[in-house]
DNA sequence: TGCCTAAAAATTGTATACAAAAATGAGTTG
DNA sequence: CAACTCATTTTTGTATACAATTTTTAGGCA
């Protein structure tokens, strides 16, 4: 089926193992999972529906590349949504979901010793994606999910911080208003921690125009 | 190609033409458009994807029939977003863009007039995404596309108003506030109207139950 | 009649074959 | 040597053939 296919891609865009821009070609996937074309073909399509994907026609498959003007956006969004959401965790939390979340926690730092940066970062999009399942509305949850893939290919383009542990503290801060069930201090923290996130992208236009230029020359 | 066989689908089942529930058969959407079922099930998977339709493995498509459950959550979801764009819009919006809307508020009232309550519906959702449009905010504009679509699945299940012109005036209340560039009563209003809309719906559970009845005995 | 069983038909899932378009590269010419 | 042209090769787009599963229907039995 198709479903292990667009794990497996996605797992590999996410920690940016296929950075944006690289060529996914049909064949070539295909005969990594031994499925014919049909089923590489629909798996590319449903991650082009998440735009993780971009197709062009006859030319094929792509890792996206986010322009500037979308990792605004982006960031944008989850500043809307995702402090409701953390609110609305805050409020439905059970001592399970908590320990669920702290294990998450401890499986970042690990990565982040291990100095496995891509994983690190995977990890750290998945627990905003625990705390949406917390807060268990579908809707959101689907929201956040695009959100924060997207949020991985435009970490890869414009990251400028040479660290990734700042963001441990803010996950601390998260997981305690919300062990205390404080929606808005949860709520707070939340947009705040995705404002200092949305603040650590290099999104001046110059950068830009040296991105595009090493596409063109790297491919 | 298969955005063609989209647009149609989409259109016959936001228009209610298609109603929750029906098997959309790969054989004969195919010989309606004439091509192959390579291209039909693309555009179904599509349209899974959007969540208009569900796909059960080895049974076929449906025209998706949202729950109760989703049906809140969606309009929880529109009362988030999409106050938050109509106050962008009122501050991006220009005298072609106000024409626009305009010209949609009358379409909608022609339609209404020509008791076309398919037609009205659908248009009704379009002038949604008209101000979505004006904001030019691609992330939210994909949000409330989305959230627009499946609400109108949702209302042909649960709308329980026998008229439908009581939207007209809310329209034309968030017609005048966006003139006036003022954000936030276009917010507010917007806000406000969603919750009417929400509040037309009726989601008891009885409701529900009395649809899977007939779900199971009309196929 | 009512219900269970099994063969037949219909429908979806997947692979493959063929068509169309784009990328590549050798050869030619200025 | 650079740049253009055209045949070759590769890759994607679509249709079709075959496999797997479900649905339907006919038949038998209590």
């Amino acid at each position: 089926m198709a479903a292990r296919i667009v794990t497996g891609l996605q797992q590999a865009i996410l920690e940016h193992r296929l950075p944006p821009g690289t060529k996914l070609s049909e064949d070539e996937i295909g005969e990594v999972y031994g499925v014919s074309r049909t089923i590489v073909r629909s798996a590319l399509q449903s991650l082009a529906h998440d735009q993780l994907v971009t197709i062009e026609k006859h030319r094929g498959a792509f890792v996206a590349r986010p322009t500037i003007r979308e990792a605004h956006e982006v960031f944008e969004g989850r500043a809307l949504i995702e402090p409701r959401v953390a609110a609305m965790a805050a409020f439905k939390i059970d001592s399970d979901s908590l320990k669920l979340l702290n294990a998450h926690m401890e499986a970042e730092h690990a990565a982040i010793a291990a100095e496995d940066k891509g994983r690190a970062l995977a990890l750290s999009g998945e627990f905003h994606l625990e705390i949406a399942n917390i807060a268990a509305h579908d809707v959101f949850t689907d929201f956040v999910k695009s959100l924060v893939k997207r949020s991985s290919l435009i970490i890869a383009l414009y990251w400028k911080r040479p660290d990734t542990t700042c963001e441990s503290h803010s996950h601390h801060a998260l997981i305690d208003a919300l062990a205390q069930k404080n929606e808005s201090e949860a709520e707070e923290i939340m947009r705040s921690h995705i404002v200092d996130l949305h603040s650590g992208l290099n999104l001046t236009p110059t950068n830009d125009a040296s991105i595009s230029v090493s596409q063109i020359l790297g491919g």
